[in-house]
DNA sequence: CAGTGGTCTAGACCACGTG
DNA sequence: ACGTGGTCTAGACCACTGA
């Protein structure tokens, strides 16, 4: 008996579940019940099951019973890095310019800003050896006071950028993914001559009021990247 | 009193952790502590760091004690279903072909296929109302017996196909996604005469024994699909 | 050694849902 | 009224880390 009981209990249910013995819709025994099978107290058995509502496998309801969930086969987890996708890192970047603007129309709006609020642009571009691999605009919320930090502008991932004055834990993200032919302008930067597309990563950051607080476009050559992703298991 | 204890222990930390108080590293109280200032027992205390533990927010060291983790913000929830995308559903299918094929030696590898192995290709193009928007193909290694429904083949998107025969729970999914030129054939599918580019999203899925079962890649004509991730919160 | 987290017990009371 | 899950207690023993 190495493993803890509760660990059995997991796995005893999950391989139900697994082999089908155990269909979404489905209520598995009782907590009660699970106790008498086991031979263990309530509160063992409820840790058991505890994980396996957490994983997603089982839904609990009180005065019912818990049931079996419907797999969620459409979620995956994406890890995104700017600096280091999965077939490239960045190793040198080139900071092209730095500035305080006034926002166009389309990024206030996407910004949600009031009307004469500036905004700090970043323009890089990445490279890997000396090959320029990607094209990157950040923009962000300028506020007084704001510590702007040569290093990281240079080198950082947006997320660094923003960690000098939020704590990363309150922020929040969302990506936007797309495939785009460049313009004459990112051409011009990435050295493209043909007709190359580019995986486009948008990446919006907002706080923990969920504002928005800045906005990063990284245009990579369409052969200099790809984005994984897999499903979110579960162990 | 509304909110159980355990819940308050957590927001109260999850507080601490959000403004800068605790920050990465950092040690929490220890059990028996939060035990006195909450004036509860300890099983209760344990319920709500066990909740912080599985949220990612700390972790729990046996002998030393629990401390708050370094924030995942690299991590993004993804959800993919090659019917409808964000800004596009799919309303109507055209099946191209079905047919049973010798894997090219790319594709084996792909799969890890033994030598004579075969697999059943379906070729298909989506429309979102009389707008071809999106090409797709996929392979799925052929086992005897096999059931093939019409309708799923058709209409499904992978993980239905596969879900005739097997748990979706016992799954695990794989995407890549990239941006590419089309070539000639997929530029007839897709009615594309300019240099449209296309955002391809491969699938591949696993068993429970991690071997490959089917490969699926859908070429996304690029003004007609986007990808939204958001970072994996946290309630 | 004293302090930490990990597991577990045998009770308790509650709110909920179904007959 | 009864069975369900949700919360909580006041103990216990263990293995581990650090002084």
């Amino acid at each position: 008996m190495e493993r803890p009981v509760y660990q059995q209990i997991i796995e005893d249910i999950k391989k139900k579940i697994f082999c089908g013995e155990l269909k979404p819709g489905d209520a598995i025994p009782s907590e009660n019940t699970l106790c008498e099978t086991f031979g263990v107290s309530r509160m063992t058995v409820r840790k058991g099951l505890a994980v396996l509502v957490n994983e997603g496998y089982i839904t609990s309801i009180p005065g019912k019973g818990s049931f079996v969930n419907e797999p969620d086969f459409e979620k995956y987890t994406l890890y995104y890095n700017e600096m280091s996708t999965a077939i490239n890192t960045v190793d040198s970047t080139k900071l092209i310019e730095v500035k305080i603007i006034l926002p166009s129309n389309n990024l206030q709006m996407s910004l949600n800003l009031s009307a004469n609020r500036k905004v700090i642009l970043v323009k890089r571009i990445f490279y890997s050896g000396s090959e320029p691999v990607a094209y990157d605009e950040k923009y962000l919320i300028y506020y007084k006071g704001m510590p702007v930090v040569e290093k990281e502008i240079k080198y950082g991932t947006f997320p660094e950028m923003i960690s000098k004055f939020t704590s990363l834990f309150a922020i929040k993200k969302e990506l936007t993914i797309s495939a785009q032919v460049p313009n004459r302008q990112i051409s011009k930067y990435l050295s493209l001559y043909n007709s190359t597309p580019l995986l486009v990563v948008e990446q919006k950051l907002f706080n923990s009021e969920d504002k928005p607080i800045g906005l990063g476009i990284t245009y990579f050559k369409g052969d200099n990247c790809r984005l994984f992703a897999s499903s979110s298991f579960t162990d």
